[in-house]
DNA sequence: CAACATCTATCTGTCGTTAGATACTCAATG
DNA sequence: CATTGAGTATCTAACGACAGATAGATGTTG
């Protein structure tokens, strides 16, 4: 339980949040940032000391408010495939509103090139993100796991192609395959 | 048909290639190729001036190398599940040996934040290899093309997720999952 | 007063890029 | 055979821009 944060240091994260995901993290400047929100490169510092500070928290932040968005993963009231589409809807929106990938896939990608902290904070969203979706799907056959670390494979890689070829609709496409396995 | 490039043009390729998977098109400087392949900064730019055309360059051979190395979408001796092993093949050889997700995957993602050319080389890999996909899993279904990119995406999303995750089976558990589709 | 937030000014380092000098190879010329 | 000259590949040295980061002064507010 951290949290109540400024609202400049919200606003900061809103803009390193943008540039993350348009170019991973070495696209996020403090200068940028700065004039981004209409303070000086030093007084971001103020709010983050350290560029793996502010990763961390960006990251944190985007992965708190993406898991808060799914709900939950064991309404009753709620089939698979439902879910299914909501976990897509999510994806869908994120991308037609911002036109980029979501952010821990494009720092994912880049594991090997992030400070330690952000690259442990990227995999537990992951980690956090497959546990919801094993639930959500349910344990009908064998490997519930699997299934749900396939899901989220497809999701995020639709997103990449989506961006790439600039051909949104591409998610919406590779859910209702999803749908086939369920 | 252009092609014949010197010894050390190939050096530099292989070691922009290595950066960028890693870390993105940011993560390639001049200065370290330089050093990797043992000559000065200045004479990196002998050999590609300007960063886009390395970016393009490094972008054109992976996927040349790439799509060759699938062979025919055709042969008639093969099956589809074949064909789609054969893919999948591909991808977890490459996490394997170099630890990194598909070159166009992370360019992919930061497509935003690249230079004309690069994307365009980027978009244009994806649409050789959704082609390649196309014709290799046939059309015995409705939708050829949305399931091609479906098995592409999914592959491109379990690299992320294994790179992410430090879990590389998750290629070959995904093609699993994919072969339930065909 | 004390905290919070912002500023100015600056540091060191790296970035992509360029100009111009210096070698080396090799084919053509006298 | 010796010389020239173009082409290829490398170098040194430097440019201006920007990176992350810090010290210390200044303002603002409860």
């Amino acid at each position: 339980m951290e949290s109540k944060r400024s609202a400049k240091a919200e606003e900061i994260l809103d803009a390193a949040e943008q540039h993350m995901r348009r170019g991973g993290f070495d696209a996020v400047s403090y200068r940028v940032l700065a004039t981004d929100v209409g303070i000086k490169s030093a007084s971001v510092h103020y709010h983050f000391p350290q560029k793996a500070d502010l990763g961390r928290a960006v990251v944190d932040r985007y992965g708190g408010r993406f898991l808060d968005s799914l709900g939950r993963p064991d309404d009753p009231d709620e089939s698979r495939e439902q879910r299914l589409m909501r976990l897509a809807a999510g994806y869908r929106a994120s991308l037609s509103q911002y036109g980029t990938v979501c952010l821990c896939c494009i720092l994912g990608a880049e594991r090997h090139y992030l400070p330690e902290t952000v690259a442990e904070a990227t995999a537990s969203f992951y980690r956090r993100l497959l546990e919801w979706t094993e639930i959500a799907l349910g344990t009908d056959d064998g490997d519930a796991s699997a299934l749900a670390a396939h899901v989220i494979a497809a999701l995020q890689g639709a997103m990449v192609l989506a961006v790439a070829l600039d051909r949104d609709e591409l998610i919406a496409s590779s859910a209702e395959q999803l749908t086939k396995l369920l």
